[in-house]
DNA sequence: CCTCATTTTAATACCTAGTCCTAAGTGCTA
DNA sequence: TAGCACTTAGGACTAGGTATTAAAATGAGG
């Protein structure tokens, strides 16, 4: 049998979220109606026409705004004793989280890890080598992120800094790093 | 005076590749000339029409909507086989790097790597758990990174992805990510 | 079974941003 | 002055619609 008025419509609007690029005519096939049925239903669901839909998409993907913050460090480091430790804090905000989930993206709390693990050191170029890290739990927009950064072991030209991401004491991230200096020969 | 065919189709390439939502219209009367020379311009040019060229836009961006939001991602994927592999270019520029030697930061590799990994994963919520990194040589500003992303092993809500990223053949950072599904239960 | 409202289909005019094609005009130059 | 490149104009046609009006078809209640 057909589908009732509101179940169409409400297929139809899954089915355009799914693949916004049918036109009328391929949907009215789908559901056995004719094209002025689904250009109702598409009037009363409030969906714009198949060349609106595709050119919002564009827009969106147009404004990609390539951020994450450009040379601010990630996080404000609150306290720090060279090649001891160092205390930074970071509040997840808008524009650190996925949007979907407002989970704060990885690669934000790793970098206000290392931010603050290269801090720890006194030199003047100093670079991240390896790092090992551990996301322990998901963190969300608007919490406090403090890190806890620890030299664990200090050469001549390498630290190794064991760096634990707290929110109100719960560990959410844990990683270590090993930073090294290089000698400012303008070479590199 | 007005422009030589050459320098009109130039600038038309131009014109429409920093935005390409211009009808032949708009830019007809930008250049004082007719709307047919614009399209003879763009035939010769091999530029399609307005909407094909949203049409591609929303296509390609469409391909990868399933993870990821526009400007999610740092570094531009430029090619992606879903739970395989994937390949991201980055041109490190001035907000990218240490004022003091032009290097770039930890993080920004970090990034870009990491966008890949969860691009990788065909989830509504991907995460990253833990990650293994090594920054082999510094990369300075104005190089062009290109991150080459495999998956090395596949479950059913984990996927470990090895990335190795190169400026001209040359590795420059080694990571391997794990990144697992969360289930989407709203409650996350 | 008839009636009435809801739902569906049809028909028409119009729109945008084009394509494709033919024809005519312009400007320079050999 | 003829030839050529370039430009403009016009008409016919296209997809994928909007907007409007009107006519059917359908289902439910009395």
């Amino acid at each position: 049998m057909r589908l009732t008025k509101k179940e169409r419509q409400s297929y139809l609007s899954q089915a355009l979220e799914q693949n916004p690029f049918l036109t009328d005519e391929e949907v009215a096939k789908k559901f056995h109606v004719s094209i002025q049925t689904i250009r109702l239903d598409r009037l009363e669901l409030g969906i714009p026409e198949l060349r609106e839909r595709i050119k919002h998409m564009a827009e969106k993907k147009f404004d990609r705004v390539q951020s994450l913050s450009p040379n601010e460090v990630i996080g404000e480091v609150i306290d720090l004793q060279l090649h001891k430790n160092g205390i930074s804090l970071l509040e997840i905000g808008f524009e650190h989280v996925f949007e979907r989930n407002q989970i704060a993206r990885g690669h934000i709390l790793f970098a206000q890890a290392n931010s603050l693990a290269i801090a720890l050191a006194d030199w003047k170029v100093a670079l991240t080598g390896n790092a090992s890290i551990r996301f322990v739990r998901p963190v969300q927009l608007g919490e406090k992120c403090i890190a806890f950064a620890n030299v664990a072991e200090a050469y001549d030209s390498r630290l190794h800094v064991g760096v634990q991401t707290k929110v109100q004491e719960e560990i959410v991230f844990q990683g270590d790093f090993e930073v090294y200096r290089v000698s400012d020969d303008r070479g590199n």
